[in-house]
DNA sequence: CAGTGTGAACCACTTCACAGCC
DNA sequence: GGCTGTGAAGTGGTTCACACTG
């Protein structure tokens, strides 16, 4: 059912994977002071092309001028609606290694949206320790900081064998997006919201077309 | 000479980059002593529909048995082949913050193929001081390391305001695959290929889906 | 049989070509 | 005239249905 015509665009999972980029751009390009771009520029700016630019903003709606371009200040309004960054997203992060230790004191949350609510490490030795401006707390303080702080994002930045469990205390807590760092797949309920950023994964893939070029040189000096 | 005339496949991007998540899933069941999976246990394991899992491989060869199933350290090694892991790719870190030593420290290195052979940083004082087995050097060492360690692969960890500078550098050492975790487009040649990791990017895109959640909620109580 | 390998149908996204508008 | 917005065509990837085989 539900069935709502008008008011619920579609974005495509690929749109949306770009509208940070755009979002980036348009700050850049706004700290220099300029105020109107042109599909062409901001595409340059973002790294794709002007017209995938355009058909990805045409799916949240009409805010360009025709003959001239987009009004920047505008435009990155327009897409930060569209993300939800219209909030300030509380965000949770669990393990605090020195990867956690690096995602906590990320500066990139500043472009908007997110702030480092809580910090948690499965060594309640650890408790206490303020990282950044921050306090670590140990895992049982999960259910009540989770309903102090709204937390709706969590971060999992724990070594592989801890990761399903930590995902299941964040479950229980009420987060259902989740953002993991762990090299497994994580097994969640319908739904929740799963990402995995994997260092060994990106780097296969290179290898992988690295060894093409070197294919591609032998063959190149075989004929 | 140059070995073989039609062994040079195509592998879809797609297929390329989830052949490491069942290289992962193989080990995992290596582990637990199975020496044979059929593709609905390991399409499991790996996060993917089964038929999925088929059509993968099917782009490596034939290396199934009907009415069986995958011999698991014979799958392994061809996957590992077709990655181009069979060789041990030095790796270069530029960037000793948080995540630069995070990286460096990172184990996923272990499921094979990559070492850490040379870490960097701009600020000289650094320079001397070990992060694991390694020490990390002076940017004025990378060409000369760079050719004696054979480096191929390069990781960018540091701020996004030198990402480029370094990025540059990296090339003008050789360098032709570029990891970057700088929060910043990349210009580089068309012969050197960049993958980009970026935290922001992936919490704004769990932030879309968040908020969909909520609109989606929304609307189940208004109707 | 049980489970792989694959052509064919389907679907999502990208690119093109151009109409529409300032 | 210049640049946006978009239907239409093209491309690449996923899913289906089933032939094939140990």
């Amino acid at each position: 059912m539900s069935a709502d015509p008008a008011i619920r665009r579609e974005i495509p999972d690929a749109t949306v994977a770009r509208l940070p980029g755009y979002l980036r751009a348009l700050t850049d390009v706004a700290e220099r002071g300029i105020s109107s771009v042109s599909s062409e520029e901001l595409a340059t700016a973002a790294g794709v092309r002007s017209t995938q630019l355009r058909k990805d903003l045409s799916h949240l709606g009409s805010y360009g001028v025709r003959g001239v371009g987009y009004e920047v200040e505008h435009l990155a309004v327009e897409i930060s609606r569209a993300l939800g960054l219209t909030q300030d997203w509380p965000v949770a992060i669990v393990g605090m290694g020195n990867l956690g230790r690096a995602l906590a004191a990320y500066s990139g949350f500043a472009i908007g949206g997110f702030h480092v609510a809580a910090l948690f490490d499965e060594d309640p030795s650890l408790a206490g320790e303020h990282v950044g401006d921050v306090p670590v707390s140990p895992m049982t303080e999960l259910a009540l900081l989770a309903e102090a702080e709204g937390l709706s994002l969590g971060v999992i930045a724990t070594p592989a064998a801890s990761a399903q469990q930590v995902c299941d205390a964040l479950i229980a807590a009420g987060i259902r997006s989740v953002l993991n760092f762990a090299p497994v797949v994580l097994v969640v309920p319908p739904d929740v919201n799963v990402r995995r950023v994997d260092l060994a994964t990106e780097l296969h893939v290179l290898a992988f077309h690295e060894q093409q070029k070197s294919l591609d040189a032998d063959l190149g000096l075989a004929q």
